[in-house]
DNA sequence: TTCGCACAGTGACAGATGTCACCCGCCCGG
DNA sequence: CCGGGCGGGTGACATCTGTCACTGTGCGAA
């Protein structure tokens, strides 16, 4: 029986390290490659066409959400796995979508995520019951494009008038946009409606 | 010739297991400890009197900072090494008046995290060039404790009203004192100015 | 074809926020 | 003992934000 290729990507070089010491422990798993960013994990998983990818989310250039959704488009062989800090639903809803086989957290305990990619190999799917759970109640991003863009410039503490010429909206639709999504988000104001979106993974 | 005793504290179990593995394979390094939680690393460098503590800055409960200064005031022989994924000045600042000895980045090459811890162990101390030359840039904490106080809270969306009451201050002083901190830090609003703040550590 | 909704805008109003001047008391260093 | 900084406060003013109502356009689904 032949061991698992595997392909690391991860920004954070000393975490990448680590967990590759981590992993080329077990005698199964072969790490094949390692990436620190999305951009060159895409090419090593194109040219090496490993069993897995395991890969961070928030990383330089693209994320490794785009890099699933990258691998899902060309019909890859190569199953995705995700390891993050973050438990955002939002950004679980976009694995799921992205066809993920595999969601961690970096606090899970460690034995866990061999498990999880021996799992994985072997055909099956990892999405810890807490995390699904937590999905379902914070329910799905009722926010639109334009009240996002408009979200994710604010929390910077631009003005509606910065925001407006930004966007190349008149300042009072500004305005609109994000009292309508505090409203949706049941924030009282711009920068409690920014966190709530943010702790969700909706930006 | 003994090995270098070494505590752990990183509250990423995956992290913390993955630095572990990785250290584990030096043949004169022993892990003597880990930890999930600040609370938890003082107390084993208390029984276990390590050579080294490496620690993480963000964990619940208290923070590796904390911890270092905690081990300064009681003449600990342990010395403190810091490990994080940000490079906030503030942070460095407070590390160097807690007695840290050495301070690396997440994101450093993996060689130098073994090199840096015998180099602490010899007597020696590590702080990257580049840190050491941002933190010189970005001054000193301009903020005052209440300014401090009131940008914390404001971060998180609450209102004038509300930060008084919490503070037990009226509205118009924690208008003024975020219009202070705002000008300090060369921000247009209260927004602006908490990110400038947390961006160099100072919150 | 009509309904709903995203997108874009205007106008009016209340309340929040930012700015400034100026007040007090306290403590600490020169 | 006097200045300066911190903590705490007031009042006035201008501007920004948040809320609502109401007007459109265009698109896609029923």
């Amino acid at each position: 029986m032949s061991a698992i290729r595997i392909v690391l990507a991860e920004d954070q070089t000393l975490v990448l390290g680590a967990i590759a010491a981590l992993l080329a422990l077990e005698p199964d798993f072969a790490i094949v490659g390692r990436a620190a960013d999305g951009d060159a994990a895409l090419a090593l998983v194109r040219t090496l066409q490993p069993d897995i990818l395991l890969t961070d989310i928030e990383m330089p250039g693209r994320t490794g959400l785009d890099c699933a959704q990258a691998l899902a488009a060309e019909r890859a062989r190569t199953s995705v796995m995700i390891v993050t800090t973050f438990a955002r639903p939002g950004y679980l809803a976009r694995a799921r979508a992205a066809g993920v086989r595999g969601y961690l957290l970096k606090d899970a305990p460690i034995e866990s995520l061999a498990a999880a990619i021996r799992t994985v190999a072997a055909g099956g799917r990892v999405i810890p019951a807490e995390l699904a759970a937590a999905a379902w109640e914070a329910g799905s991003d009722p926010l639109t494009d334009r009240e996002r863009d408009a979200l994710r410039l604010a929390e910077e503490g631009l003005s509606n008038k910065d925001i407006a010429s930004r966007l190349g909206l008149s300042p009072g639709t500004v305005r609109n946009y994000l009292s309508d999504a505090a409203a949706k988000l049941g924030a009282a104001n711009r920068i409690e409606a920014g966190r709530t979106a943010r702790a969700n993974g909706w930006l």
